[in-house]
DNA sequence: ACCTATGATTACCT
DNA sequence: AGGTAATCATAGGT
């Protein structure tokens, strides 16, 4: 940067008388001139390079080639080069200490062009050199995080597949059901292979990008090396400069893309930022178990991993939406009534339909066949809890008692009849069967519910052990 | 735009 | 480890 002063200085202290010339006073410069004569050569010199410009482009060409031509010109080339090489490591070692360079007076009396230029060199060397210094290894660790990343992303690993192996892992990961969100993966596909395509351009432009400007400056630095002291090193120093420039853009790049990733990975598949509902059959089934099993809501890990696997949701997600249920469901009974006797009723026809063709082999009727029917005709028909309470509380409550009574606590009840207890139970309970004076509210207050808000078994003593479903169960004769 | 429903997460408890 | 309660953040309906 002091470059400015140095030749104004030197500027002010000569004279502006103009000569023509150049070789002919390095010459005299190189004669050995001492003191204020030699001062005056290259203030001499300095001028016409100053006045460069003014001349023809011929004139100037053939100056430069005489310059070119000069019998010292190669040995004090090689001079210039080693001092630079020496004076760039220097100042690499010493940055903050921005000195001004002493060269040996012969030289500078030598080639004033070439001591200039070196100069001017030698800065943007320094510069450059302080700057790759400083960015030599640090990004290394982090490109290579992000070149893991792409590449587990599908990103910049092969043409095709990776993409949806990884939205296929995402989606593992994210746990969503499968049929579902097929849609939204195509979706997510699509505009990760967008992303990997732009990825792939801009990589390539960047590359072209860099090859065309490293070869430009190689043919630059060959060309001005023979006016100014670029040694082949120096060359080799400033291509490895542009290519770490050049990679520090494409590290750019690289994290740019993989913040894209991330962006459309948590626009599309982070489970908490996209929640998804479960599918109506799915929320089925858990409403199913959930109010069947209301006495006792807990599945166990078995009946999760079934449910989960019933519901093509994860284990965790089953645990989710249970602890969910039972939380709201607690807290807000009365809202979950018409629910409540939607699933009861349906729970009941089930059974009754399994009950009633696996006693169609053995025996006529049972009486939870029955009482399936009853309820069947209440809710589904008319489809309101209010008239579902009122047209057929008694016979339900007939049911269930024998149900629950002795006349089936003796035999081996299957697990979806215990199924059935409940859920008829809970029918009961809101239809007025437990308790006739108090609002649909309190008398919905599920059985099993604690005052402290706990599911307590105490009112169903067999629901102890989560019921497993099975076939089988019911298959043996439960009748008689 | 608002509201409710709902799946997930969190802190805390047992 | 698994539960509860509170909360977050979004889906989906109006």
């Amino acid at each position: 940067m002091d470059e400015q002063p140095r030749m104004m200085h030197s500027h002010a202290g000569v004279g502006m008388a103009g000569h023509p010339g150049l070789p002919q006073h390095m010459q005299e410069g190189t004669g050995g001139a001492d003191g204020d004569g030699r001062k005056q050569d290259i203030g001499d010199i300095l001028q016409q390079i100053m006045t460069i410009t003014d001349q023809s482009l011929d004139e100037a060409q053939a100056r430069k080639h005489a310059l070119n031509c000069h019998r010292m010109k190669p040995a004090l080339f090689n001079v210039l080069c080693e001092i630079k090489e020496k004076t760039v490591a220097d100042s690499v070692l010493t940055s903050n200490q921005s000195g001004s360079l002493t060269l040996p007076p012969a030289i500078c009396s030598l080639s004033l062009p070439l001591v200039l230029s070196f100069s001017l060199l030698e800065e943007e060397m320094k510069v450059l050199s302080i700057r790759g210094a400083q960015e030599e290894e640090p990004p290394d660790a982090q490109l290579m995080r992000l070149d893991n990343m792409l590449l587990a992303e599908g990103v910049s690993g092969p043409e095709k597949g990776g993409g949806s192996a990884a939205a296929a892992a995402a989606a593992a990961a994210s746990g969503g059901a499968g049929a579902d969100n097929s849609a939204e993966h195509s979706d997510y596909r699509a505009k990760l292979s967008q992303i990997r395509q732009i990825y792939h351009t801009e990589l390539e432009k960047y590359e072209q990008a860099c090859n065309e400007f490293t070869t430009h400056v190689m043919n630059l630095l060959r060309e001005q090396s023979r006016t100014r002291p670029i040694s082949p090193k120096e060359i080799e120093r400033m291509v490895s400069i542009i290519h770490r420039k050049f990679s520090s853009i494409q590290m750019q790049l690289k994290q740019s893309t993989c913040e894209a990733v991330m962006i459309l990975r948590s626009r599309f598949l982070d489970a908490r930022r996209k929640r998804r509902n479960f599918n109506k059959q799915a929320t089925e089934i858990l409403n199913e178990y959930f109010y069947s099993h209301l006495s006792n809501p807990y599945p166990s890990e078995e009946a999760k991993e079934e449910l989960a696997k019933k519901c093509s949701i994860t284990v965790s997600q089953v645990s989710n939406w249970f602890g969910n249920k039972r939380i709201r469901y607690k807290k807000n009974i009365g809202k979950f009534q018409e629910e409540a006797n939607m699933y009861a009723a349906r729970t009941a026809v089930n059974a009754a339909n399994v009950s009633a063709h696996g006693s169609q082999a053995n025996s006529p009727s049972t009486p939870n066949s029955a009482a399936a029917k009853v309820t069947l005709s209440g809710p589904i028909d008319n489809g309101s809890a209010g008239s579902f309470n009122m047209s057929n509380s008694g016979d339900l409550f007939m049911s269930v008692q024998s149900m629950n009574g002795d006349s089936y606590q003796g035999a081996q009840v299957g697990a979806n009849v215990q199924s059935q207890v409940d859920t008829l139970r809970h029918v009961i309970s809101q239809t007025g069967g437990y308790s006739d004076g108090l609002t649909a509210n309190q008398m919905y207050s599920p059985q099993g519910i604690n005052a402290n808000g706990g599911w307590q078994d105490a009112t169903t003593p067999s629901s102890v052990t989560s019921p497993t479903e099975g076939p089988g169960s019911v298959h043996s004769d439960t009748s008689n």
